[in-house]
DNA sequence: GCCCAGGAGTGTG
DNA sequence: CACACTCATGGG
């Protein structure tokens, strides 16, 4: 069944294919394929709207969408406000059709927690194999992201098998720490709080726990700081120190839509990176 | 084969 | 608080 809905601006490309989100595949030029929620998608742009397919003939896939890709949010106001730093103003332009994603906040917070020290490819197959291990079998031959009391049902050995390594323990402790209860009650906790719960987990740090507060519970000032973000703060406003510090700095020069600016910096500066490298390479 | 990864936990100065 | 070290594996 096919569907169509407005979200302007957008780049389909950029949103889903940046260590956002992990469970997104281009199958073909330009058709993404994920699964949200219990529903196997694929994607596709054409301008500012987008075209959904979906095994259902099922109305809230829509609303599912819109909530996952956040169409409610004004980007013409969000990078106006961002505008006042003079510094994001030239970068940012580029990445109007960037939106933050609106992850499950269960889904959210163990892949990130499987994203520490691993890379991307990585990443998304220790999460594939969770979801073919222990994901509800879904239309189209996918997989649900597999659920807090299935996950917990596995042993550490299992979820060693998935290739988890020494995160297996972590995801483990996930699931006996947690109750789906209180991740919805989490819901209801401000950003500073929010974040405050999420660092009491094992295996949870600084950098995770606002990854989840943003991408998982829409928090849009978390600024989560990796080593791309490091850089572009060192680069170009001159400042370093530990998380706390840089996150100081961010929430004073950035406020209410710093997640906004961290994604802008963070492409900023890995594009930075890649044409550096390109041009070394030229030299050579 | 080698290097290192969108970090976090632990121990030490 | 700031650093160093380890963590278990699979991509590139």
């Amino acid at each position: 069944m096919m569907f169509e809905t407005d979200i302007r601006p957008l780049d389909l490309t950029l949103t889903l294919d940046c260590g956002q989100a992990f469970r997104w595949k281009e199958l073909e030029q330009g058709f993404w394929t994920g699964v949200v929620g219990k529903h196997m998608l694929t994607l596709r742009q054409s301008s500012g709207s987008v075209a959904i397919n979906a095994c259902t003939d099922d109305q809230n896939v829509v609303r599912l969408v819109r909530g996952y890709l956040r169409a409610d949010d004004d980007i013409a106001r969000i990078q106006r406000a961002l505008a006042k730093d003079q510094t994001l103003t030239r970068g940012m332009k580029r990445y109007r059709g960037l939106r933050i994603v609106k992850m499950d906040e269960w889904e959210c917070l163990v892949s990130y927690t499987l994203a520490t020290y691993a890379n991307i490819p990585r990443i998304k197959k220790m999460i594939d194999r969770l979801c073919t291990d222990y994901g509800e079998p879904i239309r189209g031959g996918e997989h649900a992201f597999p659920t807090i009391r299935r996950l917990g049902e596995a042993s550490e050995k299992d979820l060693e098998k998935c290739g988890l390594g020494y995160r297996a323990k972590y995801v483990a402790g996930l699931c006996e720490s947690l109750t789906p209860n209180e991740l919805k009650s989490m819901t209801r906790l401000e950003y500073p709080d929010l974040k405050d719960r999420l660092l009491e987990l094992h295996g949870v740090g600084e950098k995770v726990s606002d990854c989840v507060s943003l991408f998982g519970f829409g928090k849009l000032e978390a600024f989560p700081i990796d080593v791309w973000i490091v850089r572009a703060l060192g680069r170009l406003y001159h400042v370093k120190g530990s998380y706390r510090k840089l996150s100081e700095f961010a929430f004073e020069r950035f406020g209410e839509y710093a997640g906004y600016a961290q994604e802008y910096l963070y492409f900023n500066e890995r594009s930075a990176a890649h044409e550096n490298a390109c041009a070394f390479s030229e030299v050579r």
